[in-house]
RNA sequence: GCUGCUGUAGCUCAGUGGUAGAGCACUCCCUUGGUAAGGGAGAGGUCGACAGUUCAAUCCUGUCCAGCAGCACCA
């Protein structure tokens, strides 16, 4: 048998026979590493221990202590041990697939009867044994025309569709955890008493299409999240718990912002509280919109299809738009409506309106726009996916020479924003050229290269999504990170040739004749809706004091200080702050803690000291200490701190 | 849209085949209290909607509507 060399991490070598197993390198270095290990990583790519090398390699042995390892083998292989769990307790249950996922893993059944939170206690319990009998994790590699004919005769239909899924070149490997057997590329874990019994859960049961496909079966998904130790998962546990603290349903009932009700499903009943927010975040966007250059237009709800099949979207969004069907006495047919989904058909509208110069470019076209959509009923959640929301839509037509500089314009213009609105990490994807597209390879390339440089010229890096670009033309996407690590993507930057092709848009150029400019779409919120929605969870609650819909309360310690509370909220009204007095017949107590929980940034407490001096006791949200301040200087300080960040 | 679960007072939830209950919120009374819930009383519900079974339905069955989790969707 020939010798291979080894090499590991601290650059000893070691000649060894092909064809041994990371196992029996492991024990050969120590018997007590021969137990700890778990998988190595064997020239970049993560070992099984019972994977033969057969030529010279670097060699890192993974035990329990190496995190990033440790847990993906612990969940996948829970992944396998609830699969087991599964089709002991339900032999006829057909078994698919269950990958690691972010804290855990899933795995896809096929059975007749729903899984019930019961059962997955029953599961779980289960497991627990699976685990505590320490069975060894065996693997093979089989022939195809085995495997296939072994899950034929097994009954596990979804296993033979997986076997001819897999590439040809691909070795069949099959895994054994103790007698239960599953098709699987590995690696695992040397035995199931390498998992931790008591740092998982299984926490919620869920449909989920074969293969991801809307057209085929609906399995039964089981989530588990899984750690390598109890502390670890209990943390977890609690970092949920603090995550649905920051539901801006929640929040939204708790801080009187917003309703919702079954008569208007995906729409929003804004209360006077949520109505400050977004007309504050309105008033800013606007003046922020002014200064960069925009014109600000407003159009149409309902709009004829007429418009609407021209635009394309007739033909390729009737899904999601409202109709609305217009049947008047006298008409001899149905006028045709829907209610605008986009606004962009309606900024061509304003665009042709009159002949346009390419001195009238780069033309910069805002619009609040109102736009409707009907979201497929399971795709709802709160205000941040609605039916109906309002934009900070806008639509550049600029010439082909100017998308870079637009592009690079823009995305300044987003940095602003996003900084002024607390957001300081954000990142670019620029999705390119999918498979089916329209215009010609030059254009694509010459039009990514131009959002690509005007990323770098901002001074931004991006990611590359290959293929993910819009069949007309390429977009950035902008993802913010929120205060507890959620990503969520908001702004957008689309070059669009096609609308204005589509819509015959032109303008008249140097040369005298007529071209057709290209249209940015852009937006750096999305949505009014959702972007309140994300602040609300980004902040849990605590706005920053310009957004705050109630900014100061003022509370009266005993009914003496009314008048002068009345005086004080005056005064801070006179400055523009949203100030309210509480006097009522409670102890000072009860109102601190009731306005604490609604969120307020600032409460001033009134007794008879603050009446005789003229003074108030401030406590700022979220700090106990409390402090006394003259009521010329409060009503200073806070109309100071109140501005919006792009008036201080 | 699909699978599963849920729908009882403004909110959070308990409960029963014989037309309902708690805590908080609300109103009133007592209390004037110094920085996260003072005490008492009262009012408040077509038990999501519509059918069906039953002597009798909030409870059982069906359909629909809405919400929740996930999947699919998000040109």
């Amino acid at each position: 048998m020939s010798q291979i060399t080894l090499t590991f991490p601290d650059g000893n070598t070691r000649e060894v026979p092909a064809g041994i197993t990371p196992a029996q390198v492991a024990s050969d270095i120590s018997t007590s590493l021969g137990k700890k290990a778990i998988s190595a990583t064997v020239n970049g790519a993560h070992y099984d221990l019972q994977w033969p090398i057969e030529g010279n390699a670097s060699i890192a042995i993974h035990t329990l202590q190496d995190d990033a390892q440790a847990l993906e083998l612990i969940r996948h292989d829970l992944a396998h041990i609830m699969a087991r769990a599964v089709q002991e307790i339900w032999p006829d249950v057909k078994v698919t697939i269950g990958p690691v996922r972010d804290y855990g893993w899933f795995y896809d059944f096929d059975r007749a009867e729903p899984f019930t939170p019961e059962d997955l206690g029953q599961i779980e319990a289960k497991m627990k044994e699976i685990i505590n009998a320490r069975d060894a994790v065996k693997t093979e590699v089989w022939d195809r025309a085995r495997a296939r004919k072994h899950y034929e005769d097994t009954g596990e239909p979804y296993k033979v569709e997986l076997l001819d899924r897999i590439p040809g070149d691909e070795p069949i490997r099959m895994y054994w955890h103790g007698d239960w057997q599953d098709l699987c590329r590995g690696p695992h874990l040397q035995s199931t008493g390498q998992v931790p019994a008591d740092a998982f859960k299984l926490t919620h049961v869920a449909g989920a299409y074969w293969l991801g496909d809307s057209s085929r079966p609906m399995l039964q998904r089981i989530y588990g999240v899984a750690f390598k130790n109890r502390d670890a998962l209990k943390a977890h546990m609690t970092m949920l718990e603090e995550a649905a603290k920051r539901d801006h349903r929640k929040l939204g009932r708790e801080m009187n912002l917003f309703h919702m009700q079954e008569e208007a499903p995906g729409q929003v009943f804004w209360h006077p509280n949520g109505w400050t927010i977004y007309t504050t975040l309105q008033d800013y966007m606007r003046r922020k919109q002014r200064k960069g250059g925009y014109v600000e237009v407003n159009t149409p709800q309902v709009v004829n299809r007429k418009l609407w099949e021209a635009s394309g979207h007739w033909e390729n969004y009737q899904e999601n738009m409202f109709i609305v069907e217009v049947d008047e006495d006298h008409a001899r047919e149905k006028t045709i409506n829907a209610l605008k989904p986009m606004n962009c058909p309606c900024h061509v509208q304003v665009f042709n309106h009159g002949m346009k110069s390419y001195r009238d470019l780069p033309l910069r076209m805002a619009e609040f726009g109102s736009c409707n959509r009907y979201e497929p009923s399971g795709a709802l959640h709160g205000i941040m996916r609605v039916r109906g929301f309002t934009q900070d839509d806008g639509h550049i037509f600029a010439t082909d020479d100017q998308i870079e500089s637009e592009c690079a314009r823009f995305i300044a213009f987003l940095a602003e924003i996003y900084d002024d609105l607390g957001f300081h990490d954000w990142t670019i994807k620029l999705s390119t050229r999918p498979e089916k597209r329209v215009g010609s390879e030059e254009s694509w390339d010459r039009v990514e290269a131009a959002l690509g440089n005007a990323c770098k010229a901002a001074g931004y890096d991006y990611e590359l999504l290959e293929g993910e670009g819009a069949f007309y033309g390429p977009k950035l996407e902008f993802t913010l990170t929120d205060a507890i690590g959620r990503e969520w993507q908001c702004g957008t930057f689309q070059v669009d040739p096609n609308l204005p092709e589509r819509l015959d848009a032109e303008y008249v150029g140097a040369d005298g004749e007529k071209h057709r400019p290209v249209m940015l779409h852009r937006a750096v919120l999305g949505s009014f809706e959702r972007f309140i929605g994300i602040l609300i969870e980004n902040s849990e609650g605590k706005l920053p004091l310009w957004l705050a819909p109630r900014q100061v309360v003022v509370a009266s310690i005993v009914s003496d200080a009314d008048a002068y509370c009345l005086e004080v909220v005056d005064a801070l009204k006179a400055a523009g702050i949203r100030a309210e007095a509480d006097l009522r017949n409670e102890k000072i107590n009860y109102k601190i803690r009731e306005h604490s929980v609604g969120k307020v940034p600032y409460i001033l407490a009134c007794g008879m000291k603050e009446v005789e001096e003229r003074t108030v006791s401030v406590r700022k949200l979220g700090e106990k200490q409390t402090f006394g301040a003259g009521l010329d200087e409060i009503v200073t300080r806070l109309r100071g701190e109140a501005a919006a960040p792009d008036q201080r």
